[in-house]
DNA sequence: CTTTTTTAATTGACCGTTCAATATAAAAAA
DNA sequence: TTTTTTATATTGAACGGTCAATTAAAAAAG
């Protein structure tokens, strides 16, 4: 090799830029994406609607971005921080097991969380998670992150076993009102989804121990 | 007007027809739109690629279909058809709230419903509900029948308000559930993810009438 | 005057749709 | 039966349009 890695070589990149207009830009980029996604759908959400919602040139994207694939990667990054740091600055909050369960519940119907821009670009994201393997990892991460938060603090409750579905079953009513709002946008506000999310856990709490399974069945029907 | 309407004219439309090969070859796209979304998802879904899954050339697509929007909202109604009569069989046989509640449920996660080419397409579409009219339409007409039955089989057993929330935290969490089968892919099967929400259907009757609302709170942290 | 930032024109690929042709099979006529 | 007619079924190439990405020149900043 032949530059040697001193200190001034790393802090010339943080020090020297005549302006900082690439956390700037970013950002920008990112929320016109997440704007666009909304008013737009992903489908229709081009490099230049991007630019346009921006208020930018489409050229500006790829100097701060490698193309539409990173941009759209950098854009689910940004929300699955946003969503960690508000279950995180809940969670450093929260003594035992019940409040960690309301912080995690909490933090995830965050006003930021659950408005209609956030929804439709999640959504959107699941929907391509499956075909676009940089985006179904950003995916993975994150139900793991959502599932093993409530496990843990389940654990402690309940058995292990009963711990992990009803984490399950959890993150899923959080996701699957996650859809509701985004379709039926505006009709359902993050406080009535905590409190049904809330209803369910306080109801799986009481209902202890073991799994119930089907209490009735439909006779005569095939599963 | 030259032509008088009479019966023969219109049962020579009706009498004559050469080869019936409009209701296979309407199925067949629609089979294969499923399974393209499935296999390259919705914005890889192209009219050359539903026209070589099906095994048929572009141009028959459209001599069936008025374009891709129909196509595509063709195949969200045999979605529609298929689930709706998944559940209709059920409750036909169901006697009591009771059955018709677990006819709902186990409607919803039969075989064919809950198959990973089935979920991918309704995520699909759900993505795109809001900004396609006619999907959207669609989508509401679904959501509201799932609820609908839910609430009317609930309000025999409890408060038509606490019945409106259950309803609306079972319909969401089947929802998810499906959102995580996508994902997951296998890993998660039509009876564990029935199990799931008659766990919650159950804990939800135990707790009776009263919502509970948070039982905690993390101090200090608005929401 | 130099470097960074922004713009706008260009390129190549691919989409949905159309259309003229060809094939096929049922119905009518011979 | 055999031939002719007629309407449907199907094909695949061609067209117009849009996209992401590239590139070089203009504008702005220091």
């Amino acid at each position: 090799m032949q530059w040697a890695p001193e200190l001034s070589q790393y802090r010339e990149y943080q020090v020297v830029p005549k302006i900082g207009m690439e956390p700037i830009r970013r950002k920008q980029l990112i929320q016109a994406t997440i704007a666009s996604i909304h008013e737009f759908g992903f489908a229709d959400t081009t490099i230049s609607r991007i630019a346009k919602t921006a208020g930018v040139s489409t050229g500006i994207v790829h100097h701060y971005f490698q193309g539409k694939a990173d941009l759209l990667e950098a854009t689910m990054r940004w929300l699955m921080t946003d969503l960690r740091r508000q279950v995180v600055d809940r969670l450093n909050r929260a003594a035992g097991p019940h409040e960690r369960l309301a912080a995690i519940i909490e933090g995830n119907f965050a006003p930021g969380q659950f408005s209609a821009e956030t929804v439709a670009a999640w959504v959107a994201f699941w929907a391509h998670a499956k075909q676009t393997p940089t985006l179904g990892r950003l995916e993975r991460i994150n139900t793991r992150r959502l599932q093993s938060n409530l496990r843990h603090a389940l654990a402690e409750l309940m058995p292990r076993s009963r711990a992990a579905e009803l984490a399950l079953g959890l993150a899923a009513l959080i996701d699957g009102l996650s859809v509701r709002c985004a379709l039926d946008s505006g009709n359902l506000t993050g406080d009535a989804a905590a409190r049904v999310v809330h209803d369910y856990l306080t109801a799986g709490l009481a209902a202890g121990g073991a799994s119930t399974g089907p209490q009735y069945r439909v006779k005569g029907v095939g599963t």
